[in-house]
DNA sequence: TCTGGCCGATTGTCAGACAATCTGTCAAGC
DNA sequence: GCTTGACAGATTGTCTGACAATCGGCCAGA
């Protein structure tokens, strides 16, 4: 990122309405508060958020388009559900993105990447026995952020978000098997340590295996429990 | 596909005025009449479509979710442009993605796939002399809109419509390149008979290689030339 | 030449309105 | 009882008009 020279950026958060909005229905819909296949009515959201229907719409829109959403003609959008097969091409996809990101970032070994790496790994590791999940979950999105900015391709990152996004709520059950953290623990460490020491192979390779694994997990629970 | 028993698909085209407006104005972008960082008035737009400013604006933040027109805040909507290094991240991703795909295709080998990649391959044998270029594009668009459907990935399909929306422009450029046709066709036969034959690694390169290819002219002309 | 302020253009957002369409229900008919 | 048809309510899709906020450029003044 154009770091500036001294540090007065002005954050301008003065983001549109439309955007808050549209973050507020991201997080309210990956927190799973809003939950897969339920209706989202706009005059709802209207009296929810207190902003009008044009501003809700728009929102609406980009969170289609990215696929949170789906849109019935003249019935109105839901939250998107997924099926099993849709979560195994998801899964694909991202270890396919998220190989190609570790190894680029082993390519580079960009210092201030591969600190964030190693901060949030060192986090996750302290927080790992808690019983609360949220600190270790937030941990593990930072991690990821700082990989997929260090792969240095705007689109990886990007399409990973949006994938990321969707996977937000099946991480959630495979997170909660609770020896899995353990080893989601130390396939993560893998791959810093691949990224660390420049080993692009390494790190591409477990990149895509710790998806695979997680990946293997939550497949199962999804085939196991509904939709 | 799913296909009805009998073919009654009503085709039901009756789709939403912002859809209209929205794949209007993806073509109008990926045509080139509308150019890379043109200001896209609101206003204007009502009036060369003759539909509301709620309808463009909702189209509008479609595009700008798959990235084909970035807004300003305050200054409106204008059409994306892209710079060298941007085009070759692009690029990378696309190679990954389309040696994916390839490599699915040639794992699959769905008969009705190769159907339609040979057809189309040869469609662009016979009018490769041709002077215009048109039927040639559109060939080859077809040749790619097969290979994405049979990867079997519904979003590997997804990032690649929208990645192929954005180098459209740019892939004029390349194919612009006289001497480039031959090779390029060569290259194409090369995919479709490592899909044919089920070679999955010979795919993936074809692919790779294809797209690495075109990457080298068009990014060269892109820097040879502005922006 | 640089500074500051004003003005027009355009967006961002709202409220209200209306037709089109979908869904569920309920009565009528076999 | 089960199917058919029609009606009513709910909700979206779209338009219109409106207004404040903001951006860019122009022009006067130092």
């Amino acid at each position: 990122m154009p770091k500036t020279d001294s540090d007065l950026n002005v954050s301008r958060e003065a983001t549109s309405l439309r955007l808050l909005v549209e973050n507020r229905l991201r997080s309210a819909i990956g927190s799973g508060l809003f939950k897969p296949g339920q209706r989202l009515i706009e005059r709802e959201l209207c009296e929810q958020t207190g902003v009008g229907r044009t501003s809700i719409r728009e929102a609406l829109r980009q969170l289609e388009a990215e696929g949170l959403v789906t849109t019935i003609p003249h019935r109105g959008p839901i939250v998107s559900t997924i099926t099993a097969d849709e979560a195994a091409q998801l899964y694909d996809l991202r270890a396919l993105l998220e190989g190609f990101a570790g190894r680029e970032c082993a390519k580079r070994r960009d210092p201030a990447i591969i600190g964030r790496l190693r901060t949030q790994y060192e986090r996750m590791v302290a927080v790992a026995g808690n019983d609360d999940r949220s600190e270790l979950l937030a941990a593990k999105t930072e991690f990821y952020a700082a990989l997929l900015e260090g792969c240095g391709n705007v689109f990886v990152e990007r399409f990973l978000k949006m994938l990321l996004n969707r996977v937000t709520v099946l991480r959630m059950t495979s997170m909660t098997q609770p020896n899995r953290i353990g080893r989601s623990l130390q396939e993560i460490g893998g791959i810093l340590v691949a990224i660390e020491s420049g080993d692009e192979d390494g790190a591409e390779q477990a990149c895509v295996q710790h998806i695979n694994n997680a990946a293997a997990i939550a497949l199962d629970a999804l085939r196991r429990g509904e939709t």
